[in-house]
DNA sequence: CCTTAATCGAGACGGTACGTCGTGTCTTTAT
DNA sequence: ATAAAGACACGACGTACCGTCTCGATTAAGG
């Protein structure tokens, strides 16, 4: 196990180094001062292997930081998504995007983990606006928690890391709050 | 020029059949009955010619259908979305967001006209919906228009293709119209 | 080593089927059940690899026959150079001539390799004579030893292979007899 | 014709500067400030450029010096041999060992050429040493002309330019003189 | 003098081989 | 048994030349 952690942070390293198209096996495993050998016995191919990587690398989850208001906690979220396409996991979403994995399975798992786990912080944040009273908790549907993610991420896949500040409070403001039908807040005078 | 075209053919025909991992700048020039020569004399690389070939393909835009309603008209467009993803397009796209054109700025054109295309189609529908006082001008952002494009592309990248019906009902129903000011229909008993 | 010695008679026979100048690298892999990878790994380039399957082919010596008389050895052994020369050596020696490996020292004793062995079999033919009393131990000369196998050799590059029996005859009894101060019997009458 | 001239000229200083082998039909032309076109219509490939251009080249020939003995005239002779070799001359040889002409009785013609002009020069030469008695006319053969070009040609193509100056008196000493029935000088002592 | 044909320069084209790189398998050596 | 190290078969890459071709521009001869 203590040689998986050695591969993974390889992967990662190398992905934020030369990016996804430029990742090699031989690459990774010399950086984990092993051999390939030991990388296919493993993951069948360099997908699998970032996918794996990836998914190791964002299950450490931090409780999303609670601000007092859903307009504070969801900026709050966004920045987090933006920051962490801005860095290996991001590369590794370029490729996913590409690739397909071994299994057709496993392909769909990995896809959907791109933007899951930011989906479960949206959704605590929606949670604790139910609580607070801000929204009701009709209008909190799998299509609204997912919107932040997809648009942050769709950002990223379009324009690239790292993503300008007002992109996100657009996001935020003039289409997440709407949604949920939260008024947003009058635009600042330019 | 008809070499140009021949070549853009080849490509098309090749994502549609192998998809953008597996396409070959052999394959292409056979394809086409020409020499890889004439593909580097035109385009750097197999990203760059691909991101050609799919501007190429886009660029025929017949005027989005009117069925009388901005529901309607919504429906219909997401669905050439939906539609076009599903082949040699779709291919690109995932080729388009992994890969790096050897010019950036031609790289951010590319990636744009990915969804540019279906912006204005959007927009199109818009326009007509704002005539018919559907919607009112004020709640018609670039964001708003956007959005339908970026959730069907991104259901494209994260599930594939085909994108069933239902999804892109969902799409229309609980993120666009609710964005722009108008209320969606009751949900029909499952 | 086995697969250099599969290589090397791949090498040869395709010498032999094509020449040297339509050989190629993909070929000889391809004959030979092994990548372009692995010729590479060994020898940078076309001519480096003919020169190594060449001098790997002339490497196995058997005894020069031995007739009773320095003019039958002679024969015999010009008749040897000829027939090598009217196959894959004479192709390499075609290829030697023109193109340069990649390291010059290399290239100088690739081409001293072409008429080498040829030289070692001739000496051996003059010790013998020398020993018989044919000849006089001063008239062997490493010029005089290496006459017959360049005039052999020219002729099959001037005139091609294979070379006729009279050439050689003349070769013997015209140019390395009288060299080494034997009478040449009288001509046959035409 | 001018245009002929210029083509020619173009070829003979590439082959001084790149050699034969890296020699090309674009590089020829380029330097002749002329097309591709014009060298196809004139001839159907590299090879048979070069042997025309060097046969062009050939052509002028000076009356061989008379230094008033055989072996003063054969040491001027096989010195012109040796100072051709050392240019675009020598690389064309090569050129002409190795690839064949579109037409073969042309091939054959252009390889005669190699050594025909200097078999004249020799000729010549013994004629003279005929007439002032050094000579025995019926020692007088083709094989015995030919024997000094020959041999200068091998050391060229065995160990390249320039021929040390004693290689050359070695050939005429050692071989050519005892041929034609003329004791060689004794070696200056060294 | 004009025009009709030929030749020229320039370079795109279809094609073949080059030499390199990365993949995924397999073998070897050493725990 | 498992791991490191790396050789191996394979296939695609992007480049260089080949020999053919098309295309204007220029030149030359003939009406």
């Amino acid at each position: 196990m203590v040689l998986e952690r050695a591969i993974f942070e390889a992967t990662l390293a190398d992905l934020e180094a030369v990016g996804y198209a430029r990742l090699t096996m031989d690459g990774v495993a010399h950086r984990a001062r092993t051999g390939k050998t030991s990388l296919y016995l493993r993951w069948p191919g360099k997908a699998d292997l970032v996918a794996a990587a990836v998914e190791h690398a964002v299950a450490d989850q931090s409780e999303p930081s609670d601000t007092g208001t859903i307009r504070g906690d969801l900026l709050a979220a966004v920045t987090v998504i933006a920051t962490r396409l801005d860095g290996a996991f991001g590369e590794a979403v370029r490729g996913l995007a590409a690739e397909t994995l071994a299994d057709p399975e496993r392909t769909r798992r990995a896809r959907e983990s791109v933007v899951g786990w930011a989906d479960r912080r949206v959704a605590t944040v929606f949670e604790r606006a139910v609580r607070r009273g801000e929204i009701a908790a009709a209008s909190v549907s799998p299509w609204a928690i997912r919107l932040a993610p997809v648009l942050v991420t769709h950002e990223y896949l379009a324009h690239g890391a790292p993503i300008p500040e007002a992109a996100l409070a657009d996001i935020v403001d003039q289409v997440v709050l709407p949604v949920v039908g939260v008024a947003p807040p009058p635009p600042a005078a330019a």
